[in-house]
DNA sequence: CTGTTAGCGCATTCAT
DNA sequence: ATGAATGCGCTAACAG
């Protein structure tokens, strides 16, 4: 370490006008420097990148972005990092890192009520100035006409608003019924998803459809509302469990909601799946980890985070891109699922 | 869908003299509405807050931070979303949440060479305005002071900077090393991390501590990079497997480098665990659904990462925290390790 | 109670 | 080739 390097900055951050100082020069010359903007004296330029260099300079984001039309970064909006989330981040990731992006999650405060909304709140915060675009990952209500491109996953129900990606749930929860079907059940119940988004209007959909191509009649009281959350399927499914007709078979809309049908099963002390097969949604990492292992329709979930990235890339470069995209889903066979006791 | 309900803003982004002209107000008291500040007269404020209802209307975050010292937002900086570092920002993101801060994760480009300062870069970028604190996952380079408080996670070797958090890889890696060991292996191998990362050395050292107390005779031949990356373990592992000494037992150095290994088993015909155990570190999601499930030592993830944003929290409140937080590592016996071939 | 003035850090005219 | 002036959206301090 050099002894006396660097003339310490006023204090804080290192801004241009510290290097524009340091150097001798105006701002307006650090700034086209830094910019590898023409029409600076090779002499100056070589003492601008050396004052730079030892100071440490980056241009704030914040502040070239309140000038600049594009940052180069673009925004990925989510409620929460959580398991699924967070799967889509990393495809995302990958996506942005080959073609040149810089990326930036974020999370707002969700507010007190129904947390409905929050995409709105935090995509006029960020948009316009700091991110060029965005990715909103499960959009509740119907995003505005915004001044930026945006791409949706797994948005609420209803048409018109963003392009949007998704995995085929409609094919994917006729695919995870049949599979129980196939193993012999005829007696399944359904936790249904956030009724607000489209995936799980149609995974019920799927669902009764299967059960209807089966010739097996649906129960109305076989179906309950597990919000894709864990602590609310598990206090619902206690409930389902102990009555006396009580399925064997249960399809639950997600992962998250699938474990907490595993959690009651075993408060329950039934044995899964000897006494109960359970078949889940998503396959986020938990769900290998399960006790037992869970089986559930894979989503492509990196694959989804990546698509929306470049859909979003293409929107930024002026281009046009398909309304709708959806992934396929595939059969994941762990150990939740069983022949139908007695069987 | 009301006939004519919002006189569309000039276009693009809501800004606050859109408000301001709608309301027939001027812009600082919009400013002051929105902000809950005392001096508006009731009327006003009502018609302002109508307009902004109508305009969904949102502060921005960049032009508020660049005025304001405080934006009540967290950066989390990454050099890239991945695995480990997802698994850091669940656990963040729920202390962050419980706390009421909002979480802004980051990852920048990183600049063609080794990627080295990328964190210097990301933090200058975003420092000073947008983000009230920084937590740094895994930094290569020493954090200069700077005007924000920041908490390191897993970081550089060497002393001084910022507080740091991570888990005990001395002491787990001596556990890794003494469960190969007590499963009666002598040869043992060991896929270094990368070096500029103190984990990598303290991993190493612990499993020649643990050879050391076992009376095994250290071999350097046995010692590789693993650069802490799949690719270049199975890379290492392809040429360390078919030697004719080669080891009955691989310790790696996080799960990403044993998954390498498993990998060059697999291509090379080698049984896991039956001709070679293997054992990790981290207890990344990958781990226990590789083939074989990978025994490993889990460091407890979502607990450093909420744990360093907790402590960002404290330092944010102009409290002290600890210089240096371990948290224990534990050792997950999976299907990857076994008992040496014959005995 | 409200509007005017100033300035956060930077990039972009337009002069010189 | 360089510097002075201007404004991005917003808020703090003051003036009216």
């Amino acid at each position: 370490m050099p002894a006396d390097a660097i003339p310490a900055p006023t204090f804080g951050r290192v801004t241009i006008s510290d290097v524009a100082r340091a150097a001798g020069v105006s701002v307006p010359t650090v700034s086209k420097v830094v910019n590898g903007r023409y029409g600076v004296a090779p002499a100056t330029l070589k003492r601008v990148m050396t004052v730079v260099e030892e100071l440490g300079y980056e241009t704030s984001l914040v502040a070239s972005s309140l000038r600049r039309q594009r940052t180069n970064v673009i925004g990925i909006l989510v409620a929460e990092f959580e398991s699924f989330s967070v799967e889509l981040l990393k495809g995302a990731s990958a996506a942005a890192a080959e073609a040149g992006y810089e990326l930036l999650a974020y999370s707002g405060l969700v507010a007190g009520n129904g947390s409905v909304g929050w995409e709105r709140r935090s995509l006029s915060r960020l948009a316009g100035t700091l991110i060029d675009g965005a990715v909103i990952v499960t959009p509740t209500v119907l995003i505005p006409t915004t001044s930026i491109p945006v791409v949706a996953i797994d948005p609420h129900t209803g048409q018109g608003g963003p392009a949007t990606v998704d995995s085929d749930s409609l094919g994917g929860s006729r695919v995870a019924t049949r599979h129980l079907i196939e193993l012999g059940h005829r007696r399944i119940a359904h936790f249904r998803g956030r009724s607000d988004l489209a995936s799980a209007q149609l995974r019920e959909a799927g669902y009764r459809e299967s059960l209807a191509e089966a010739g097996i009649e649906f129960d109305p009281t076989l179906v309950l509302d597990g919000g894709y959350q864990t602590a609310q399927t598990a206090a619902a499914a206690l409930e389902l469990l102990t009555r006396a007709d009580r399925p064997t078979a249960v399809f639950a809309a997600n992962d998250m909601s699938a474990i907490g049908v595993l959690q009651a099963a075993h408060e329950l002390g039934l044995r899964v799946p000897e006494d109960l097969s359970v078949i889940g949604f998503d396959d986020i990492p938990e769900a290998a980890r399960a006790t037992p292992p869970l089986t559930t329709m894979a989503q492509p979930l990196h694959d989804i985070g990546a698509q929306a990235l470049r859909m979003l890339i293409e929107l930024l470069g002026g281009g046009d891109v398909p309304e709708r995209v959806h992934l396929p889903a595939k059969l994941v066979v762990r150990g939740s699922t069983g022949p139908v006791p007695g069987q």
